[in-house]
DNA sequence: CAGCAATCTGGACTTTGTCTAATTTCCGGA
DNA sequence: TCCGGAAATTAGACAAAGTCCAGATTGCTG
């Protein structure tokens, strides 16, 4: 399969097919996003979608990642005391947080074996693993 | 070695072995962690600080738990956004996330295998790795 | 006791995120 | 095309968690 390319016109299909209705909100936040496939606060994605001129409010920039969330469109990482980033690759995958200056990338969960871990508790199921490697400049 | 027994006269010898000035609030605070071997978050330590009455500021808490942090006394742990918990317990282990009910239990680390790990970025050093499993209740 | 550094404090402030009531947009049927 | 309602968006008030600061308190040491 040939690389996707990212364009405005086919964030419409990727969200109806997560059962989104494509609105021009949604779309270009969907696009901020996907088109630089990195991981991006809701601040960011704000500063983003309203760069030319204001036309995304807050409340929507933030219901709509949360609405992205639900779908599944996008994943939540959480690595600072208040300040999640949303995360356009879904596949499982694990993160490398640089404490200093905040840059955040992913670990390929490909080659990571994880094991040992103890049964869970009756009745509960896992909804995801995060695994998190801080590092920080030596010295 | 027979089980530890915290008590506020204990605390002091433990603030001491960490370089820590041992004052009244900072014993009280310690002590309302390691007495419970329990994740707090900063508004928890400061009600439990002040059940009897009103002595310690949140100023204070932020800034102990902070210094605490330095130390090397607690250890932090990130699950939710916007509310960080301190760990009285610094050896390494894993966490439990009940995403529903926000309960928060130990991992033991000795027979969690996690290897595969690509190598770090040049120049960087782990500070922690942390393993969180986020379960919910089934259906 | 006086001087001085360390510590503590109330309260203003910031950041991140939530909520709500009012408006706008969208769409299907008459 | 026009109308009515549902869905979506908006501004701005609000809330929670945490930071900051200037002034007060504490506890040494001379
Ligand atoms: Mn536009
Ligand atoms: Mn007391
Ligand atoms: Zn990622
Ligand atoms: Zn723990």
């Amino acid at each position: 399969m040939s690389p996707m390319h990212y364009t405005r016109d086919n964030m419409a299909g990727l969200l109806r097919g997560h059962d989104i209705n494509p609105t021009h909100q949604r779309i270009e936040i969907a696009y901020a996003l996907f088109s630089r496939q990195e991981h991006l606060s809701a601040d960011q994605v704000m500063a983003v979608v309203n760069t030319r001129h204001s036309e995304t409010s807050k409340a929507t920039v933030y219901n709509t990642l949360r609405l992205f969330l639900e779908k599944g469109l996008v994943r939540e990482v959480i690595v600072d005391p208040c300040k999640v980033f949303f995360d356009p690759n879904t596949s499982p995958h694990h993160h490398l947080y640089e404490v200093d200056s905040g840059k955040l990338s992913d670990i390929d969960a490909e080659h990571v074996q994880i094991s040992g871990l103890p049964p869970l508790p009756a009745g509960m199921v896992t909804e995801v693993i995060d695994l998190i490697v801080r590092v920080r400049r030596k010295d």
